[in-house]
DNA sequence: GCTTGACCTTCCAGTAAATGGAAGCCTTAT
DNA sequence: ATAAGGCTTCCATTTACTGGAAGGTCAAGC
């Protein structure tokens, strides 16, 4: 298969994917071409791949999680505490974004939003009130 | 005041009041020394940005904000907008990160975290189930 | 007067994870 | 033969800083 066959399989765009074989995570071989020859076993790297990183895993994590994924005796414990991590990193990340969300809805319903100059964002901002 | 001194009052690191400066946000005076001279205008500026940016505000934004605060026949309206369109931003990126977690937390609950190898979380993000 | 330590300066590099674009081969169809 | 579309590499850009090196400045203590 060529990049765009396993983009669209995968749903990983090309660029992406140049990206991914750049740092290591994929080794697809060659064709005499010079074009990327893609087997089944890199499209299903790829596609591991498209679901960890939309779960927020970062490069580094889906790096542990491939070579877990290919160690047979791999322990689920491992596993397990890489998703755990992420997970708590999420949950800290949402509760910083409703912080801001909360803080910002009220500001938002304070403010006129007409044509005068008066506003209780700014003044929020500005370190009044 | 020196750099250091607006850093503590502002709570907005040296190195980033520099960067703020390089980007055009600030423009300190000099002394003869060559040090940032900052006067009590410099430090609100540097403490309206630093508010701005917890709260999420890019620097683009927080650009307009400030041009906005600067600005006394400024329209409400032009600030609601740009804080109303952070929101929604921030409204779409909790969602997202709440739909992560729902997944992730499904998936840790679902693995048994012990020696065995036979894991749900590599059994989802490899396609299987 | 000299040293020491805490500040300050600039400049360069690196971070995360792609993405955009240019210049130029390769392939396939007309 | 040529045009379209796909592929290649390489370089730059994005966001908002952050780290570190090399070196100037200042105040205190001996």
């Amino acid at each position: 298969m060529n990049i765009g066959d396993v983009s669209e399989r995968s749903g990983v765009p090309a660029k992406t994917i140049r990206y991914y074989e750049d740092v290591g995570l994929i080794t697809p071989k060659r064709s005499e071409n010079g074009y990327r020859a893609f087997s089944d076993s890199d499209l299903h790297r790829l596609s591991f791949l498209g679901r960890a990183r939309a779960l927020g895993f970062s490069i580094k994590e889906c790096r542990e999680l491939l070579a877990l994924y290919a160690d047979d005796s791999r322990a689920s414990a491992d596993v397990r505490q890489i998703a755990k991590g992420h997970l708590e990193r999420v949950d800290r990340k949402i509760d910083e974004l409703q912080h801001m969300r909360d803080t910002l809805a009220h500001l938002v319903s304070c403010c006129a939003g007409d044509d005068r100059p008066d506003c209780p964002i700014l003044k929020d901002l500005s370190g009044e009130g």
